[in-house]
DNA sequence: CGTGCTTTTGACGCGTATCAAGCAACGTGG
DNA sequence: CCACGTTGCTTGATACGCGTCAAAAGCACG
């Protein structure tokens, strides 16, 4: 969702409204369902959008790190969105619906950007789509960490050896449409196979190639 | 993909280009990889889009009818976009990727409507992705049909007892990650539970409530 | 009136879920 | 400074949903 945006109109909204919110790790941003009259521009910390079914059964729809934009394609429709809790501290910026409306009307090249976020966002969701389709647990795991990695800035503790991760394999599962227990067993076999390791907030690379491989499968 | 473009700017450029293209069933309208210069909007018929992985496993991304436009996400950036085949016979309007670009400069209210579409598609692909990563196999066959039916219209051989469906079972298993077989069980089951039954090109709501019910889990 | 799709059904096996424990790390209050 | 709750990770045993293989029947179309 981000990178037709950084550096664009949108964040120049962001930086005009001064209202910045800091929440703790494990905080509500949206509720399911609602409508949203705002979207937020992820400054720093990580957070992730969830369905829950009828039956408790739960969805992690959407991963966001550093300099991703929560929300966009909620705030742009009426339709009801997932809700949005924090995995770590955030500190983010709201971005209201009528201005970026107005934006967009003002300015054909702003309305422009939006557009081709939203067409990333949607060739992004598809590829997920073909992973939890067609993927075994394995591949989907390592397609998770994979696409992730492409997202987060080097600043952000990104390297070729490895990169921050503050996901709890609960979260990775319900990404996944996997159990938790069947999470770890995939993560311990990709370790044993020499590709990567994950600890609590790092993920490390053993096998760059190897990686990649599995996850375009 | 539709809703926000029908009867739109789009498709006057799509009404002034003239050109018209006409193809059998079982056709090739997009390559898998290739850049795309134009989109489709589809006129008559059906057709659907699929990526295949390394080894065969095939996933279908999207399933048009018509109304539909073909590619819209694709022709607005640069990533390589999955191939798309023809159900049936097809009449389809390329629109350049030109023309598009410049309508969106010339017309904010177009490039508003351009990202609303794109927006819709988001969502709609995400509730496609929770479907895929948490329904059983008896609740995605249900949640495609459900879906589907949404978006035909009446003039397409849509009432309230049914609605026309050229798709083979096989591709409802590709675009479900599911087998043949048990695409088939699971519309048998349907059948037995007296909610829908599918015929070769005709979808039979028996029990319109308990589709939806099981179709939203 | 084949010839190729598509649907259908049965037998069997595998991948992943579920259930059940136990352990490690960390923060909090007594 | 230690007891304890909480959150996350790990592992084994067992169950089940769905895949695979195989085969046949129905249908459409040339």
């Amino acid at each position: 969702m981000t990178s037709a945006l950084s550096a664009s109109p949108l964040a120049d909204l962001a930086a005009y409204t001064g209202s910045v919110r800091r929440l703790d790790a494990r905080s509500l941003l949206f509720e399911e369902g609602n409508h949203r009259d705002h979207l937020l521009f992820l400054d720093r910390g990580w957070a992730y959008a969830y369905r829950t079914l009828s039956d408790g059964r739960r969805h992690v729809s959407d991963v966001y790190v550093p300099g991703d934009i929560i929300g966009l394609a909620e705030v742009w429709t009426d339709a009801p969105g997932p809700a949005v809790s924090t995995l770590t501290e955030v500190v983010a910026v709201p971005v209201w619906r009528e201005d970026i409306k107005g934006l967009a009307k003002r300015s054909p090249d702003a309305a422009a950007r939006l557009a081709t976020a939203l067409a990333e966002a949607a060739q992004t969701l598809s590829l997920r789509a073909t992973s939890l389709a067609r993927h075994s647990a394995y591949e989907r795991v390592a397609y998770l960490l994979w696409a992730l990695r492409a997202r987060i800035r080097p600043s952000d503790g990104n390297d070729r050896s490895g990169f921050t991760c503050p996901m709890p394999q609960s979260v990775m599962a319900d990404a996944l449409g996997l159990s938790v227990v069947h999470v770890n067993r995939s993560l311990k076999q990709l370790e044993r196979d020499g590709v990567m390791r994950k600890h609590i907030h790092q993920v490390e690379i053993l096998d760059d190639g190897a990686l990649e491989r599995i996850a375009r499968a």
